[in-house]
DNA sequence: TTACGATTGGAATACGTATTCTGGTACACA
DNA sequence: TGTGTACCAGAATACGTATTCCAATCGTAA
């Protein structure tokens, strides 16, 4: 292999290496002779430049990071994500930048990646899904003015771009569909405590039991995490209640499946005794049995904008709000 | 924000730059007393080396490309990919890489892609997955003796490093499952015409077939894309045949649930009148109706060794065979 | 006391590109 | 013919790190 450089093609051209650079970078101010032979050789030899050099030279790599805070199992079973990481890829491509992803549950890997990625100027820029509350790393970003923007929420919302599900007005939407419904006893089976999206979901949840004047009962609200198991577990706590609930708001369509399946072995019918609702209308909603209703956010339009936000930071170029809010609606299907 | 360099770190410590550097690179041939005095100084002031830096002066960028040959929509919706990719986040950090992720359907934004990684040197190594049969990149990566892994299968198999589920076993394993069950009358609905993935199950059908000396009819294989619709579609057509078939084989469970959607439209029970059985054992396979049989390769395992291929590859290790294959294996479920 | 090997750290350089600085040519004008 | 002005391209430099080369110091042995 060649292994060709600029001082290669300025040679084999019979021109100086900052020449070959300047054709390159399209410099007005070179001869168009010159510019055709260099070109030539260029094309000749199939010359392209290396970005490594380049990323030194311009202090950019070109590169967007995306963090993920699920362990990389979570994100294989997850279809969410992959319909992110998907979408993320496109208008980063359309850009000019590239995707790189990583993904890590653990404290500790997240730190580790935050230094591999970001203080080594891996990347331009980084996009953060679901941060915890109470993430160490968000300080020390805006402390270095680096790029970056969350898919998710942060409470000091102006120090910090976002952009976000409408979850609260999700978590309303859900539970309202449900009161409409005629249902009282709704429960609630959540992800992870401290998780904004399931902290804002539980507040939708809570703002419309609220205004309908009905009570919240603590014991139907459970947490845990994002899996099918969590799901059935949980619903086959609620069922040997003393009085189940009649209805269930559940945190993500894996978790609604998992319920799902507790109730199907109960033989409670569905939608008769139980309705259940879940959120971002996966794929195999309509697949399930019964097809599960859900409410869900446009992903494509989250990564569009999540990607943007990034984009013109880096590009120091404006972005004219802090906080992006990306509405949700509800897909009605036989669960409910 | 700082902007530290080792520079700064040489001053402050009162040495040498490449003093700083012998002390981060672990070079013994640095006193204990420096060595201690330079590592406060970097504690302190949380320097970390720039890896773009790094990048030119070694010629390492520590990120391997993995380059995906479908577009970034279907991406989205296929949960083979979404694992695939996961899992090669893992086992990449675990060797201590990054993953750079692209996808690309039409080719001219993939000899784009091509160039700007591979040829910018961007990325130390590629995993293509599943390329089309004819691929005008090969010759070139292997002629500049670029370390690469296929996912899916190549041709000339003792030129290229491959790691592959074994489909053809899948097609047959698939395919022999339902003529135990009775069945004679069994359809192939397959994805693109020239993918391996699809011709190889193909393959697998037919020799099953064969074996069991039952006759293949051209009528009941039908091409398309890796979609639900397509799945629907294909279902449909074949349900109006003079002759409908008894079983199907669908090359993917996303094609396998369109089907089922198709026959469950037309009141076809199943699996009395019509048996089907998909591949991946994707996460929605036991929450459909009825839960669909599925043939699957371990998502994980694959992904392990072709990261493991491509690794050894860039360090320089020795990699024992060109060609790896993950075998398959049957999971029955109401569907057949 | 001299000489020599071992040890240690600084100076210099290379990686490949982009850009600033500088010098030289050509042309116009006086 | 001399001066000023564009214009163009080569030389030099910087980006931050890793490494090679070399000089200085020290200890030990003759």
């Amino acid at each position: 292999m060649p292994e060709l450089t600029q001082n290669q093609i300025a040679k084999l051209s019979r021109v100086s290496q900052a020449t070959v650079s300047r054709v390159l970078r399209g410099d007005p101010r070179v001869n168009e002779e010159l510019r055709q032979r260099v070109l030539a050789v260029i094309e000749k030899h199939g010359y392209v430049p290396d970005a490594r050099a380049q990323s030194l030279r311009s202090q950019r790599t070109g590169i967007l990071g995306l963090v993920v805070h699920r362990s990389p199992k979570q994100l294989a079973r997850d279809p969410f994500f992959s319909a992110l990481i998907a979408s993320i890829i496109e208008f980063a491509g359309k850009a000019g930048y590239h995707l790189c992803v990583d993904a890590a549950r653990a404290v500790q890997s997240r730190r580790a990646i935050y230094e591999d990625l970001l203080r080594t100027r891996r990347v331009d820029g980084l996009i953060l899904v679901e941060p915890q509350t109470q993430d160490e790393r968000m300080p020390r970003l805006l402390e270095e003015g680096f790029p970056f923007v969350l898919i998710g929420r942060y409470e000091p919302t102006d120090a910090v771009y976002s952009v976000d599900n409408d979850n609260i007005g999700a978590g309303r939407m859900a539970t309202e569909y449900l009161l409409r419904k005629g249902h009282q006893r709704i429960a609630y089976i959540s992800g992870p405590r401290g998780l904004f999206v399931c902290e804002d979901r539980y507040t939708g949840y809570q703002q419309a039991l609220k205004e309908a004047g009905v009570c919240c009962f603590p014991e139907l609200v459970l947490w845990g995490d994002f899996t099918e198991e969590h799901g059935y577990r949980a619903m086959s706590r609620l069922l040997n209640l003393p009085e189940p609930p009649t209805a269930v708001v559940a945190v993500d369509d894996l978790v609604a499946v998992g319920a799902l399946r507790a109730a199907r072995e109960r033989g409670v019918a569905i939608p008769q005794e139980l309705a259940v609702i879940g959120f971002n209308d996966s794929p195999f909603c309509q697949y399930v049995d019964p097809p599960l209703s859900s409410v869900v956010v446009d992903i494509r339009t989250l990564a569009q904008m999540a990607t943007e936000v990034l984009v013109h930071q880096i590009e120091e170029r404006e972005v004219p709000h802090r906080r992006y809010i990306v509405p949700c609606h509800l897909v009605e299907r036989a669960s409910v």
